[in-house]
DNA sequence: CTCCTATGTAGACAGCGATCACATCCTCTG
DNA sequence: CAGAGGATGTGATCGCTGTCTACATAGGAG
């Protein structure tokens, strides 16, 4: 397939489309920067050549984000794969955030741009990451509401990699954010260790 | 100053921009489909005008997500000027995604946008809200690690506000997203009163 | 072999951010 | 009170973008 110098059929154009884009995220574009045309280009093709397989922009942004979704999830079970205790929570936090920061463009692409939300996999794709956290959280905290705080652990994780992409909180070096991320997971699960702290 | 017709000098177009891209905002432009030229069409002025003021969109968008920080802050002010317990809190949390809901525009130019990290005021702005939230937390919590903790609940109600936004989270009425955050809220600091729930 | 459909091309359009030379006005100095 | 000069707005322009249309080509089904 990669035979002839130049073929007027591309092969796989769609798939070739989103290794285009993940290349020109991984080299800095910014996430409204990145464009079709530049995807075009990256790809040899003409400029309305993707349009036969993404509908518009947004689409293709869809496409990007689920490889996304798939690749956050790796990354999170490479960093712990079983987690059950408060300590592997705080590691999955940590490469969570890690995450979003070495890949910020690719995670704003994810989370911070206007989407698809009715794509099948893209919706398919948010629930894997929902329950593998709601998963974790109930296996360190069996006997809690699991549902609420399953949901409150991926937000206090979620608003962690923002916070950090904002530049509100120092994502100067990996261990400046390690440090901050597991300060704050431990902040909220030592709750469960000083009760007396809770006025009101 | 509002008498002749057309005044070659604006008078002060520097705030009409902001004005005129706050109302651009509210009437559904997409965060990255707001564009300077629209600001400048809707402020009756030359497509270049505005660039007297603003060196480019971004350092108006700064000045726009400023003006967001201040209301924001008012909003939540208003909610409970002075909380102090934990449902003053979660009367807070709501509020913060409320706003993030209901003026998701603004809210994605404040948070989810590329911006200048280094201009004053948006520092100073987002100190502001970091400031206020640690004020909460350390009246709630006046025994803990003050400021992991209050670093952990701002990430938890900002990812709160994420998760809605993005749709993970129903944000359909007020009163589904009241449920659901007011729920994760509690559960975090309910962990307080059931340490036997922790494991590991 | 032929035709049909999927796929890629060429060219066009409007809208965008940004910059330039130029026009106009305000203010400050003499 | 005049007029110089800086601040501010105008209009034209450039290259880029997303998206559409008409056309070209390839590859598989009959």
């Amino acid at each position: 397939m990669p035979s002839g110098p130049t073929r007027y059929h591309h092969g796989d154009l769609a798939a070739a489309c989103v290794r285009a884009a993940l290349e020109l995220l991984e080299e800095g574009a910014t996430a409204s920067g990145f464009s079709m045309r530049a995807v075009a280009r990256r790809a040899g093709v003409a400029p309305a050549a993707p349009y036969r397989h993404y509908a518009d922009r947004e689409a293709l942004m869809t496409a990007v984000a689920t490889v996304g979704y798939a690749e956050l999830a790796e990354h999170l079970a490479q960093a712990n794969p079983a987690p059950a205790t408060a300590e592997d929570l705080a590691d999955v936090a940590v490469a969570y955030v890690d995450f979003a920061v070495r890949r910020s463009v690719l995670f704003s692409v994810m989370f911070g741009e206007p989407c698809d939300h009715d794509s099948p996999e893209r919706v398919a794709a948010t629930e894997a990451v929902s329950a593998y956290v709601a998963d974790i959280v109930s296996r360190c905290f069996p006997d809690s509401d699991s549902e609420a705080l399953a949901t409150a652990i991926w937000a206090l994780v979620h608003g962690l990699a923002f916070l950090h992409l904002d530049g509100k909180l120092d994502a100067s070096s990996p261990t400046a954010i390690s440090a901050t991320v597991r300060a704050a997971v431990h902040a909220v699960l030592d709750l469960a260790n000083s009760p007396a702290a809770l006025r009101g």
